[in-house]
Order: C-alpha cells, then sequence, then structure tokens
RNA sequence: GGUUGGGUUGUAGAGUGGUCAAAUACAUCAGACUGUAAAUCUGACGCCUCCGGCUUCGAUGGUUCGAAUCCAUCCCCAACCA
C-alpha cells in the first residue's frame, strides 16, 4: 500500500483528514502556521508514571508529524508540574508523589521519546523540564505576574475543574497546576520563540490558559497577541464510546516491561471491527482511500495490518513480527511459538509435585485457587490442548513435550511452561 | 468552628440487629455460537486444605447469644452556616 508524504504545505489538511483535529483556538491561524514556515510546537507529558502509555503516544505522533514537515518541536517533560498533579478529568485528588520517583521517571520517560520523534539528525526534537524554570521562581513574584491574570471563576468553570469540583475537596494545590502549565507556554514562547502548543483533548483546558496567559502578557507588552495558539487531539475512543487503551491490568504500556508487544499486539487484534478504519488512518500513513477499501474487502486483514503496525511504530519491526507470529502460531495455522509468554520450571519442582494451578497462579494466567477453581469447574483450562478436569492435577513429566507444556485459560491467554534441567 | 448527611466487595449503588460473602446494574472472566470482532444466550465474579471453613462493609474499642447494621472515640468526605 502507498503511503502519503508529509509535507508543510498540506500539513494541516492532512492532520484533520486523519483524525488528529479536535479542538482549536482559531482554525484559520493554525491553518497558517501548520502550513507556512517553520514554527515551533510543544507537548507535555508529566513524569507521573515510569511509562508512557497509548494515550500520550498518540499525542507525541501528532508532534512527530509537525517534525517531518519541518518544524521545530519541543517536547516538555513536567518535572515541576508532576510534583503537584494535574486535576483535569479526575475525580479524586492524585496521590503525591515524591521527588526521587519523579526524577526516576523522568529518565525513563525520556528514553522513550524518541520512539515517537525524531532525536537526532538535522531536526532534532529538543526536550526541556519545566522544574528548570518553575523551580526557583519566587512564590510572590510568580503570583503578582503570573497569579493576577487568572480569574479563578472561570477556573471553576472551566473543564479541567469541574469533575473535582463535582467531587468537593478541590485544593489550592490542584488549581495551582494550571498557572504553572500556563506559564510553561509563555516561558517556551519567550526563549524557544514556541507559538502552538498542542496536546490531548483532556489538556485543553490548561493548554488555552497558557494561551490566554501569553495573549495577556502580550498584550500588556505591545506583542502580538495571536502568537499563542493551542490545538489537541481527540480522546481515543472505541466504537462504544469508551476510553481506548484500557486493558485488564490497567493501561496499555509503551513500556515492553509493562505490556509485551505480545499483549500489545493482542490488544489491537480484539478491538471493535468498526475501529479498524480510523486506527489505521491514525497509527499508519497509508492513502486513506486504500485503507477504505481494505477494510470493505477484508476487514480482518485490514484489522491485522492494523494491529502490526502500531506494535511496530512502538515497539519495532522484529518485536512487531515477533507478536505477529506468535498471535499466528495459536490462532491460527501454521508459525511456531517460540517466544510466547513463558513460565520456568525446573525438574525438581516436577518431582516435588506441583498442581497445575499453582504455575498458573504464579505465572498469572490465574488470580488465585479459588478463580483457578472456577475456571477448570467452567472448562476454561486447558493444558496441552486438553481440558483440565481436577483442580488439584499435578503436573507429570508426561506433560512436556520439547521440554515445555502449553497452559491456556480460555482462548486468548497462553502461558508456555518451560522445563528447566 | 457549628449543623446536617455520608464512608459497603473494580465502579455505581441497595442493605440500618440474625435468612449477609452482602440485592441490582456496569465492568471483568469462562462456556456456547462466531472470525482472537460485534450481537445474543449461559455461568462465575473475597480467600482457602471448597458439599466445609476463614476473613471482609473507613479505623479502633464496646453493647449483644449474634453487628455492615446499635453505642463511643477517632480519621476522611459533602452540603449549608460561621
Amino acid at each position: 500500500m502507498k503511503e502519503v508524504k508529509i509535507s508543510r504545505e498540506n500539513l494541516f489538511e492532512h492532520l484533520k483528514e486523519r483524525g488528529f483535529v479536535y479542538q482549536m483556538t482559531n482554525e484559520e491561524k493554525i491553518r497558517q502556521l501548520c502550513n507556512g514556515d517553520p514554527i515551533t510546537v510543544y507537548s507535555g507529558y508529566d513524569p507521573t508514571a515510569d511509562s508512557l502509555h497509548i494515550g500520550h503516544f498518540f499525542s507525541l505522533l501528532m508532534l512527530k508529524k509537525f517534525q517531518q514537515a519541518g518544524h521545530k518541536v519541543i517536547v516538555l517533560l513536567g518535572g515541576a508540574t508532576a510534583m503537584i498533579g494535574d486535576p483535569s478529568g479526575r475525580n479524586d485528588m492524585r496521590a503525591m508523589i515524591d521527588g526521587d520517583f519523579v526524577q526516576k521517571n523522568y529518565q525513563k520517560l525520556k528514553e522513550m521519546i524518541g520512539k515517537a520523534v525524531e532525536l537526532d539528525g538535522n531536526n532534532p526534537a529538543i526536550i526541556v523540564n519545566n522544574a528548570e524554570w518553575i523551580r526557583g521562581y519566587d512564590y510572590v513574584d510568580f503570583m503578582r505576574n503570573i497569579g493576577q491574570h487568572f480569574n479563578v471563576n472561570h477556573m471553576l468553570a472551566s473543564e479541567a475543574c469541574s469533575s473535582r469540583l463535582k467531587a468537593g475537596g478541590l485544593t489550592f494545590l490542584e488549581m495551582g497546576y494550571m498557572l504553572i502549565q500556563a506559564y510553561d507556554f509563555v516561558y517556551l514562547n519567550r526563549h524557544y520563540n514556541c507559538k502552538l502548543q498542542i496536546g490531548g483533548s483532556d489538556q485543553w483546558g490548561n493548554i488555552v490558559a497558557g494561551a490566554e496567559l501569553g495573549r495577556k502578557l502580550n498584550f500588556i507588552e505591545n506583542k502580538d497577541p495571536e502568537d499563542f495558539q493551542a490545538l489537541t487531539s481527540p480522546l481515543l475512543t472505541d466504537a462504544n464510546n469508551k476510553k481506548m487503551g484500557k486493558t485488564a491490568k490497567g493501561a496499555l504500556w509503551i513500556s515492553k516491561d509493562k505490556t509485551s508487544p505480545y499483549e500489545f499486539y493482542q490488544y489491537f487484534i480484539n478491538v471493535d471491527d468498526r475501529d479498524v478504519v480510523k486506527l489505521l488512518k491514525l497509527f499508519t500513513n497509508y492513502e486513506i482511500s486504500e485503507i477504505e477499501e481494505l477494510a470493505k474487502k477484508d476487514i480482518r486483514e485490514a484489522k491485522k495490518l492494523m494491529a502490526y503496525e502500531i506494535t511496530k511504530l512502538i515497539h519495532g519491526e522484529v518485536d512487531a513480527k515477533d507478536a505477529m507470529k506468535i498471535s499466528e502460531a495459536f490462532f491460527g495455522d501454521g508459525g511456531n511459538i517460540e517466544d510466547a509468554p513463558s513460565f520456568n520450571l525446573t525438574k525438581e519442582d516436577i518431582e516435588k509435585g506441583v498442581r497445575v494451578l499453582e504455575i498458573a497462579l504464579k505465572s498469572g494466567l490465574i488470580n488465585s485457587f479459588s478463580d483457578g477453581r472456577r475456571l477448570v469447574n467452567q472448562g476454561g483450562i486447558i493444558m496441552n490442548n486438553n481440558l483440565i478436569k481436577d483442580p488439584n492435577q499435578i503436573l507429570k513429566n508426561e506433560d512436556f513435550n520439547d521440554g515445555y507444556a502449553l497452559l491456556k485459560k480460555g482462548k486468548k491467554n497462553i502461558v508456555k511452561i518451560i522445563l528447566n534441567n
């Protein structure tokens, strides 16, 4: 299939027709910025966890398109904002996290940014940390310079505060978050000539706050108030209008340790048919007409391509191919199961007499013995294509062919039990 | 600080002395049908040495043969008033 080239002449149209554009401050102005001479664009992420998830990646992908079109991009990692906690969309206050934790996360996220945007080459992305300019900004000065431009009534009415306000107990700490993020935009404008901030739609309130602050300050300083523009991408939702990227184990993480490429691939191969075209438009650059044609002709083939391409984008070609191979080995015909999720056992374990369910529990297939027992009763635990009927069944040497046994929960959850000497 | 109403098993939300491991819905998991999709139907959904037992209803202590339910103290939340 043919891929579309991203160029600066049609960047805005490209983003729009692929479904990246949700809200913006001034459409005409943003079109000019996108399709005109190189500008500086930024998007921010708080290091509150040790990995980015698919939602973050989605907005980074938008940033990448700006970069590919020749614009300068800045990725802000919020070392300061992470210490405060963004109230947007939350109905409880974020747990306070300590500085060490933020520092560790910062390093990990920094490594992950490179999966989305280019950090080398002739137009590398810049990574900045807002702790650099927030820490050390005198409180009184900050309140006088920045705080005076914020109307609390507006803030309370904003989407960012609304769920927290409804749930009650909105703290001053959380309200301060918006001021900091708003100031970040101004800072980046002054130091990097950044004119556009992008992000997920949940960030709209904070982003616009930054744009408004910038306008006010520019107005006071007799500069162009149009220098601050905001653009957000829609929330990734599925056909049932539910947030995408949520798995039984939590978010769909970018980090291999948290979500294996296989799990990642499986997530996308299991999405609703109706979401396939949307995801292909967002995560690949294939011609839209070809995407639609393929989906009409063979939805399952299109879904496979989608799952593969997204996995490749995040984990690289090798891991994506492995994930696909494992998947096909289990669910299709052919292929091998070399790289399936595995669990190691020793011969001593077998001699001691281990229950099948014990291994299922240790390998994470089931949550408890009670859980396993239920599954057995309902015919949901299968070993080497044989239904396990006795919850106390012991693993035997004969269960291992070629040194491994295959343990399944239902048809989608599989662990390869490897027998070591 | 005061008054009132609250804190229940993933979420929402019943239960206000024994019949409560705790209604119901959603989410989740398994089975059937399929295409590893959707829709539908069935079952499960605290833990264990599972026809039995054990630990849960903000925390601690108490009343009682018996408490998620009553009392006391404490912690947290909301609304209103200061």
